[in-house]
DNA sequence: TTTATTTTGGAATGATCGTTTCAGAATGTA
DNA sequence: TACATTCTGAAACGATCATTCCAAAATAAA
């Protein structure tokens, strides 16, 4: 019975992301958003609540890409579950490296966590499913004798997931490639034996 | 030739540091600083400058600290380099899980340093420090033959520092204890062989 | 075409931001 | 005691913050 917007929400989702991404939360104000979303300002309240809704929105659709991210490499055939966690591991040396752009759920983890129960919750829940996938990876990976029996899949799904937070923040101190290469290597080597 | 000031000034970078640790930069206001400081607004610009500048000073006193919390468990006679490092270790993990205020530098370093140079340069410093007193460590249980002889003692001391920062990040989310101390076993397990 | 409903643009809100100003109190030195 | 200098307290600064309001434009359905 009324118009509808002017724009697809989704897009202007990504674009405010992109903001949230770089700047964290409490460094971009509403002007930022308004300027990168191309959107006017009744418009974004109207559309996507306050300040503080429409970052859990673009929190969402982060963890919801990221963990996406991570499984399209279980479309890669021919490789034995091993051989898909190191191309995961592999890939995010890539990411870490290449762009600077540290990942917002570790951003966000340590600016606001702590603090907000809703964000905790969110972030919870992209890295339960991806833990989970390196997990089901491991378990299978020990089924099929690619790891030692004494291994703990659930605890080692952990460790890599945690490796990468460091990762991110020894590459944001040293900007040395070669060294998360290494440590990744090393990472890697230790899964084996 | 005219008054002292009517405070200390290290006791009034202590109080500050707490509320920037706990806060983070951007989410802490003047007004904080005032009211934990319990000194006037003027003094404060007069003793040290503007927000910026206080903060950096307050990293600097956090990064001194930090480091030499490090290197306390270096006195402790009767332990062999290794051991040393385990014992670094664990007192991380029980400060990791006692305390739920995050490494300080960790949380910078994802909220400012990739755009201040500043910042990125204290937080190198005393990470340097560390790892360097890790390397140490590595090198003589190397030495003598704690450790195995294909290690390379610098990327160890990386993995070992860098896994710290994951460590915070999971508790923060998690809040599961027994998974840091899970994930602490399995690093020192993997140092010895 | 009319009507009901929504979006839109832009101004305006009060609150809070970091910072400055300034007069007066305080005090070390001469 | 007198002077020079610094600190202190409180108010005030302009800028920016997130948010709201309202009239006008737009448009889907009746």
């Amino acid at each position: 019975m009324a118009r509808d917007k002017d724009f697809i929400p989704e897009e202007k989702i990504a674009k405010a992301l992109d903001v949230f991404w770089q700047k964290g939360y409490n460094a971009t104000s509403m002007q930022d958003l308004v300027d990168a979303m191309q959107i006017n300002r009744s418009s974004l309240y109207n559309s996507f609540g306050d300040k503080h809704n429409l970052f859990l929105e673009c929190l969402r659709t982060y963890g919801y890409l990221a963990a996406q991210d991570f499984e399209s490499v279980l479309k890669l055939k021919d490789l034995s579950p091993l051989e898909m966690l190191e191309k995961i591991i592999d890939v995010y040396v890539e990411g870490t490296v290449y762009d600077c752009k540290c990942c917002m759920g570790i951003k966000s983890s340590f600016e606001l966590a702590g603090d907000d129960e809703e964000v905790r919750r969110i972030i919870k829940q992209a890295s339960d499913r991806t833990i989970g996938l390196f997990t089901d990876l491991l378990r299978r990976a020990k089924e099929q004798g690619e790891i030692a029996e004494d291994k703990n899949p659930a605890v080692l799904a952990h460790i890599i997931f945690n490796g990468f937070c460091g990762w991110k923040q020894s590459y944001i101190q040293f900007k040395d490639a070669s060294l998360i290469e290494e440590m990744a290597t090393y990472t890697k080597k230790h899964l084996r034996n």
